[in-house]
DNA sequence: AAAATGATTAACCATTTAGTTATCTATAAA
DNA sequence: TTTATAGATAACTAAATGGTTAATCATTTT
């Protein structure tokens, strides 16, 4: 039995978790960016983007290109479906276990 | 349309998001269980538990009844269902997000 | 070639988080 | 009724998080 509360789970939802990450990732379904242009609205510097930029990335949910001097930041597809797919299995899983619940407590 | 990073969302994904809360939540999979109970195997203080609990209380994913000095822990069904279906939700906004993204760039 | 720009890294600081032990309250057992 | 037990709360500490500015590196512009 697969372990439904591992480290890859924790990573997807840590990263979704922080504001500032989410702001990130709203702002990339507009279209992809740079460093600067996804700190100035965020009113964050962006060293600290820099930061979050990491987190997400490790968690598989940006990707980014260097162009010149700037990075091009944008949503990993590829692994961003297959982080929701994931979800979408435990989510089954959850149902399941919970219905085996409801049937034995009420 | 609806803020898709709201605190609802942070607070479920929070809530899940530490081993500890982790423990506690597939513990209680198996059944109700004292706070003392869910401490043992997990290795911290009772008031390390209690705080835990609090978070996930709060979060509606955990209830509790009071039993002379004991407080039976317990999943809370009705609203995980609800949070989980609040997760399908946003998975469903993400795909089609994806989905449009993957034809706008690919 | 020098100056400016985009980003990372380093060093630092404040806040939050998660744990502990000690104390307190309520219930159960002696 | 005294003692023991379950749990909450308080006070404290250590570690992690998230931010800043300053320094550095690479690229672009002048």
């Amino acid at each position: 039995m697969v372990n439904h509360f591992d480290r890859q789970l924790n990573l997807a939802f840590g990263a979704r978790a922080h504001p500032i990450r989410c702001g990130i990732l709203a702002r990339l379904f507009e279209g992809e960016a740079s460093i600067a242009e996804l700190a100035r609205p965020l009113r964050v510097s962006a060293p600290a983007i820099s930061k979050h930029m990491r987190i997400l990335e490790e968690a598989g949910r940006l990707s980014r290109k260097t162009e010149g001097r700037e990075h091009r930041c944008r949503l990993e597809p590829k692994r961003m479906k297959d982080a929701e797919g994931w979800i979408e299995q435990h989510r089954t899983f959850w149902n399941e276990r919970l219905d085996e619940y409801l049937k034995a407590f009420q």
